[in-house]
DNA sequence: TAAATAAAAATGAACGTTCATTCATTTTAT
DNA sequence: ATAAAATGAATGAACGTTCATTTTTATTTA
């Protein structure tokens, strides 16, 4: 039985303790003792894993992109057809939002602010290249809207991100129903 | 010639510099000296305008909602035919979106984080009815999906913002062309 | 009209606090 | 006994905010 370093668990309890700090409060007023306290650790200690604040959110952001990327393409292989396989991954995201919310509220709030260094927002985008080759393909079958992954990451996978805000904030509850028809609406407006 | 009281325009001027501080560094970056030095303004004269740091921001956001809410609405008429008028709003907004970009940043920036009080955020969101009542007409008179609103805002004006992030950052430029193409996703994603 | 006075607006140095970061010391693991 | 990991009090810089003073504007007086 392989058990995980010492180390790694502290360094797993500062990014989540970052998470939740930035979550509730904002960058702005999440303090580096308040995030020492919140993962049981000495302020001095966060220095021994991250070089400095801004490493450490940099840092949590490549983190939680990489496992929300990994949880997307799960069960998906690159053989599906065009809309089996974007149903699985869009599917894969909404679960990942609807479940994971603090991972993914975390997201949404470095993906629209100035929080995060540019090279580790590049860094967290590359894992998104097998839903950008699905797409293509799916222009070329004539299947999916000839528009740039741009526009159709806008209309599909941005959504969600907005219903997960709402679904947060307790403003609107989010049943498997709503998330069927929040399917339906994403594949309609980038279908042919 | 009836002409702006000068305290307003110092007003103005500390609102449209804590939207551009912000929008560029974020609200963690952007102290109220600087603030004051863009508006060619003295630290201690903020404190006659505003109550203090987050009433400031609190009032760029009411302010700049309502600009926006404003903008949405012009030349719209309630009894307009429901695509008719769905596609005005939309336009409207986009418009709004690709040319006042800086407001546009700043109220995405407002809205995916915890940076302003949850009073002003519901001051904020009252303006918007109009839509919320084009869109219920629109599901009586089985032209829209029968779904909650959020989930009509979620896939039709939410993206937009994905879309000016894009272009603001470079990564991805919009012409009259893909809007048009936009539009036609936002509708074909609720319509009947 | 011009000078004198009062009121209002604006200033910016100073204050107290908070923050990110460091490092001499202690604790834990080898 | 040695090395590695962790501590937390100390540090200095930066911040939001205040307020005694100055500058500007408005009003009154001569």
């Amino acid at each position: 039985m392989s058990t995980i370093p010492k180390s790694q668990l502290k360094r797993e309890a500062l990014i989540k303790a970052t998470i939740n700090l930035v979550n509730n409060d904002g960058f702005h007023a999440a303090p580096m003792s308040k995030i020492a306290k919140m993962a049981n650790v000495s302020p001095g200690t966060i220095y021994l894993y991250f070089e400095n604040k801004q490493d450490l959110v940099n840092q949590a952001y490549i983190e939680v992109k990489k496992a929300f990327t990994q949880f997307a393409f799960k069960d998906y292989e690159e053989n599906f057809a065009v809309e089996k396989g974007f149903k699985k991954i869009w599917m894969n995201i909404a679960k990942f939002k609807l479940k994971e919310v603090d991972e993914a509220l975390f997201l949404s709030q470095c993906d629209n602010t100035p929080m995060i260094d540019e090279l580790s927002r590049q860094e967290g985008l590359k894992h998104l290249h097998p839903l950008i080759e699905l797409w293509k393909r799916g222009i070329t079958e004539e299947i999916i809207k000839p528009v740039s992954p741009y526009m159709l990451y806008a209309f599909t996978v941005y959504p969600i991100a907005f219903l997960m805000n709402m679904q947060q904030r307790g403003i609107n509850k989010l049943t498997q129903t709503h998330v069927n028809e929040a399917y339906e609406m994403a594949w309609n407006s980038i279908k042919l």
